[in-house]
DNA sequence: TATTGTTATACTCTATAACTATA
DNA sequence: TATAGTTATAGAGTATAACAATA
């Protein structure tokens, strides 16, 4: 190929998101979850786990994207800090769900804060930019 | 605090940035190494080593965001597989140079395209929005 | 028979500390 | 003395497979 054409614009705009991401040292989520003593794993969770929410485990392990082995031990860790509950389902004994105690709601509130703090590349961009910004990532997850 | 307020421009542009990125699953990085038959890791160091040039293992280190002894092991792994080389330095006996062999030079061109392939999110936009984010994320990165 | 969650196990990745060879 | 890279080691996170309870 030699000398490389100048990529389309979809590939130079998810390089630079790709950036934007990357120039975090340490990066976000290892950070964030360093910062109250958990796992990236359970930042995560967190993620997921809305307030009043209840989440079969087998839905979390798909939405964290690991394997429901992984799900007992990060869930475990949790619960024993009274972040999370097991409930048991009413229609099907064998599943647990799992839901934020009140305390682990709060948590999250802290968490979510730290985790969508906006990061200097983000937050030095004119009001106009991050107003567009904010547009056009909305229909890109519309 | 109750109902919440809407978060500002930033953050709320920081979010759906973030969003776009984990509703890859698997996540991105991970999912290309695994392609490859490499660790992230490995991914991280084939971005940062460009074709010709040449870093100390403490540099990379410090770029990858890991500590100097894992290097070591990363790297042993990749020359294993002739993807790079260990070089001495003219400078300082006690540092070794990394680069990219040809071979590695011509497996990074197909990891980067990989890395590089704009997720469905940002490919469904329109050309002017692929465009306008072009613009926006250059002087986010400026 | 199939599925949910758990346990046992082995493998990978990681950081810490001790080491070597240079500076 | 200090630094670059290595080695040894132990801890955390992960997936695989086997298991118990339930469907």
């Amino acid at each position: 190929m030699g000398v490389r054409a100048k990529a389309d614009p979809a590939t130079e705009a998810w390089k630079m998101v790709f950036e934007v991401i990357t120039s975090e040292r340490p990066l976000r989520i290892p950070r964030v979850a360093a910062e109250f003593g958990m796992s990236p794993m359970g930042v995560h969770v967190f993620r997921i786990l809305e307030p009043g929410a209840e989440l079969p485990m087998s839905a979390l392990a798909g939405s964290v994207g690991c394997d429901a082995s992984n799900v007992t031990g990060i869930v475990d860790r949790l619960e024993a800090r009274g972040l999370i509950e097991r409930r048991d389902s009413p229609a099907d004994r064998r599943v647990k769900l799992i839901a934020l105690t009140e305390e682990g709601a709060r948590l999250r509130e802290q968490v979510m804060d730290r985790l969508y703090e906006p990061p200097a590349a983000i937050a030095r961009l004119s009001a106009a930019d991050q107003r567009a910004l904010c547009d056009i990532l909305a229909r890109a997850l519309a």
